[in-house]
RNA sequence: GGCUCGGUAGCUCAGCUGGUUAGAGCGUGGGAUUCAUAACCCCAAGGUCGGGAGUUCAAGUCUCCCCCGAGCCA
C-alpha cells in the first residue's frame, strides 16, 4: 500500500504565493521522510482550474480560460521544480481524464440517490465561489473575506444531499486523528453539530466548468470538481478511467494537507461525497496555519507579499525550508520575520551545523593524512556522542511521524550543539601539542565526524540539499529521498548505525556547506 | 451575540494529571578559546506567568468575572 498524500490543488486565479509554497514544502518533507522509511509514496499536487472567478480573471487578461490556466499552472509546475518538490503527480482539473472521473463519480452519487434539484437563492461571493447565507435583506452586502460586493443569485441547480450523512460525518469528525491538529477538530465538530445542509454542486450558465451529464446547462461547482482531482491524480499515464481501479493504486489517501481555511471542504463535504460514491475515506486531514509577515497579513493591498520565487533566488531552498519548518509549529499560524529568519539560518545552519563539520574536517585532514582518523574507542556504541546521535534520531523519528517538524529539527540541532560542546571540552587542537595524545585526538575527531554524518542523514527529509552537501564533505553518497525505496531496510535506515563512517576514507577539502545570509534591505 | 483557542523574559515559544529558587532558542552584556564560516564553548541580566477575586497546606497550572488578540458560527 503506497502512502498517498496531497497538497490542495491550487486555484489558478493568480501566481503562486508563499502560502501554497509553505504547504508544498511541508508535504515534500513528509513525502521524503516516508520514502526514507521504506514507503512507496504518491505525492499529489496540482491545480484547480474551473469556476467563475477563473473565467473572469482570464477575461480581464484578454485570454481564454484555458490559455490562462495553462499559463498559471505552468508557473506552479515550474516553481515546484525549482524548489525541488518531490511530487510524482501533478493534476490539472482541466485535464480530459479528470472530466471522466468527475462524470463517473457523479454517476455513483446520483445512483445513491444523493442528487436532487433545488433552488439556490442568495448572495454569492465570486472570490470564495461560495454562497453566503447571512445577509438576508442587505442592500449592499460585502464578502467579509474579500471585501468585495456579493452578487445576488437565484437559480435552480443540483444539490448533494449532505444532510443524509449527518451521523456518519459526526462520527468521523469526532474520530481521534481524522482532523489534525486536534485543536481544529472542535471547530468542525461544532459546525457539523449545527446540522448539515445539502449543498449545491452545479451552476447554471457557467461555461468554464465540467458539464453535468444529463443536466443541460449545468456545470459542476468548482469544489465538487476540484476535490475529485485527488482521485484523478492517481491515474497512471494512459490508463483508462475506472474509479474502481484507483482503490488499488493509492486510494484512500493517508493525508490531505491543507490550509485551515478549507478544512470544512475536506473534513465534511469531501468525506460525505466519498461515502456516497462508495469510496474509502482519507485517514487524516491536516489543516495548517497561515503565514503573516512581520505581524501583518500579507496582501496585495498592503503590498507586503513575500514572493516565493524571489525568496528562492535570494535565500535558497535550505534557508527557507529550515525557517518555515523549524520555527513555525506546523498547524499554528506563523509570522515571517526577516531578522529572525536570517538569525536562525545563520546560527543553526551556517554556524552550528556547517561550521561543526568544517572545523572538524579541517583538523582531521591536517593531522590524519587528509582522511577520517582511526575510530578506536569512538566506534563504541557507548560513546557519549553515539548515545546523543541515537537519542536524537529517535526523537526525530517520533516527531516526524507526528508532523512535528519543529521538534524534529530541534533534535538535529541539539545533536550538533552537543558535538560542538564535545569538541570544546576535549580541545583536540590543544591535545595535539602533547606527544602521545594523537590516538585520543583521532578518536575525538572521528566521533564528531560521525556525528556530522548523522546530522546529514537526519536532515535529508527536511533539507535534502544541505544533507547532500554535508554528506559529500564526508565522502558519503547523497541520500535519495525523491524516489521510492527499492530495498528494506532502506539505505537511509541502514546508514543510521553508529560507526558507519569508514576510517581512512579520504576527506575532500572543506568548503562551507552553508553560506551565511547577508540580507541588505527587505525581501 | 454564542462557541473555540491564545495572552509566560525585548522576540518566538516550552511548561504533563496543581508541589522545591518559572525553562529553551534568538537578541543583549561579559568571559574563555583559536580547530573553524568574526565561527564554537561558558556565564550573566531580564518575567508581580494579561488583570482581579476564589478554592487549596500549595496555582503559570483548577473555578468565576473582566480586559486584549485570533478564529468559527450567527
Amino acid at each position: 500500500m503506497p502512502y498517498t498524500l496531497t497538497t490542495p490543488l491550487y486555484y489558478v486565479n493568480d501566481r503562486p504565493h508563499l502560502g501554497s509554497t509553505y504547504t508544498t514544502l511541508a508535504c515534500d518533507a513528509i513525502a521524503r521522510f516516508q520514502r526514507l522509511n521504506g514507503q512507496a509514496v504518491i505525492f499529489i499536487t496540482g491545480c484547480d482550474e474551473h469556476g467563475l472567478k477563473i473565467m473572469r480573471t482570464a477575461e480581464a487578461a484578454g485570454l481564454t480560460p484555458q490559455a490562462h490556466c495553462d499559463a498559471i499552472s505552468e508557473r506552479y509546475r515550474d516553481l515546484w521544480d525549482r524548489w525541488q518538490i518531490s511530487n510524482n503527480r501533478f493534476i490539472r482539473t482541466s485535464d480530459r481524464r479528470h472530466h471522466q472521473v468527475v462524470e463517473q463519480f457523479f454517476a455513483r452519487v446520483e445512483a445513491s440517490g444523493d442528487v436532487v434539484e433545488g433552488r439556490q437563492q442568495g448572495w454569492y461571493c465570486v472570490a470564495c465561489e461560495e454562497f453566503k447565507d447571512d445577509p438576508h435583506e442587505s442592500d449592499d452586502p460585502e464578502c467579509a473575506i474579500h471585501r468585495r460586493p456579493l452578487e445576488w443569485r437565484d437559480e435552480v441547480n443540483l444539490f448533494f444531499r449532505l444532510s443524509r450523512y449527518q451521523q456518519q460525518i459526526e462520527a468521523l469528525v469526532a474520530q481521534e486523528g481524522f482532523i489534525a491538529p486536534a485543536s481544529r477538530r472542535r471547530e468542525v465538530q461544532n459546525f457539523v453539530a449545527g446540522g448539515l445542509k445539502d449543498f449545491s454542486i452545479s451552476r447554471v450558465d457557467l461555461p468554464w466548468g465540467i458539464p453535468v451529464p444529463g443536466h443541460a446547462g449545468h456545470t459542476f461547482y468548482v469544489w465538487f470538481d476540484a476535490l475529485l482531482g485527488y482521485l484523478s491524480a492517481l491515474l497512471e499515464p494512459g490508463q483508462p478511467v475506472e474509479l474502481e481501479a484507483l482503490v488499488r493504486q493509492g486510494w484512500p489517501a493517508q493525508l490531505h494537507v491543507i490550509g485551515k481555511d478549507i478544512l470544512r471542504f475536506h473534513a465534511v463535504f469531501w468525506p460525505a461525497m466519498l461515502l456516497s460514491a462508495g469510496l474509502e475515506l482519507p485517514s487524516t486531514v491536516f489543516g495548517h496555519g497561515f503565514l503573516t509577515r512581520e505581524g501583518q497579513k500579507m496582501g496585495k493591498s498592503l503590498g507586503n507579499v513575500l514572493d516565493p520565487e524571489l525568496l528562492l533566488e535570494r535565500c535558497g531552498r535550505d534557508a527557507v525550508r529550515w525557517y518555515l519548518l523549524r520555527d513555525i509549529p506546523f498547524g499554528d499560524d506563523g509570522d515571517f520575520q526577516q531578522q529572525r529568519f536570517s538569525d536562525l539560518v545563520n546560527n543553526d545552519l551556517a554556524n552550528t551545523i556547517g561550521n561543526l563539520l568544517n572545523r572538524t574536517s579541517t583538523m582531521a585532514r591536517k593531522w590524519f593524512d587528509g582522511a577520517v582518523p582511526p575510530a578506536g574507542e569512538a566506534a563504541l556504541a557507548s560513546h557519549p556522542l553515539a548515545l546523543a546521535a541515537t537519542t536524537a534520531a529517535e526523537r526525530y523519528q517520533q516527531a516526524m511521524i507526528r508532523l512535528d517538524f519543529r521538534t524534529a529539527a530541534e533534535s538535529v540541532l541539539q545533536l550538533a550543539i552537543g558535538a560542538n560542546g564535545f569538541l570544546n571540552d576535549n580541545a583536540p587542537w590543544k591535545r595535539m601539542k602533547t606527544a602521545g595524545d594523537e590516538v585520543r585526538v583521532g578518536e575525538d575527531l572521528y566521533a564528531v565526524l560521525e556525528t556530522s554524518r548523522w546530522v546529514g542523514l537526519l536532515l535529508a527529509p527536511l533539507l535534502p540539499d544541505l544533507s547532500s552537501r554535508l554528506l559529500e564533505q564526508l565522502a558519503q553518497a547523497p541520500i535519495d529521498s525523491a524516489s521510492d525505496p527499492l530495498a528494506s531496510p532502506t539505505p537511509w535506515q541502514q546508514a543510521q548505525r553508529w560507526g558507519g563512517l569508514e576510517p581512512a576514507l579520504a576527506l575532500p577539502e572543506p568548503v562551507p556547506v552553508m553560506q551565511r545570509l547577508e540580507l541588505d534591505g527587505p525581501l
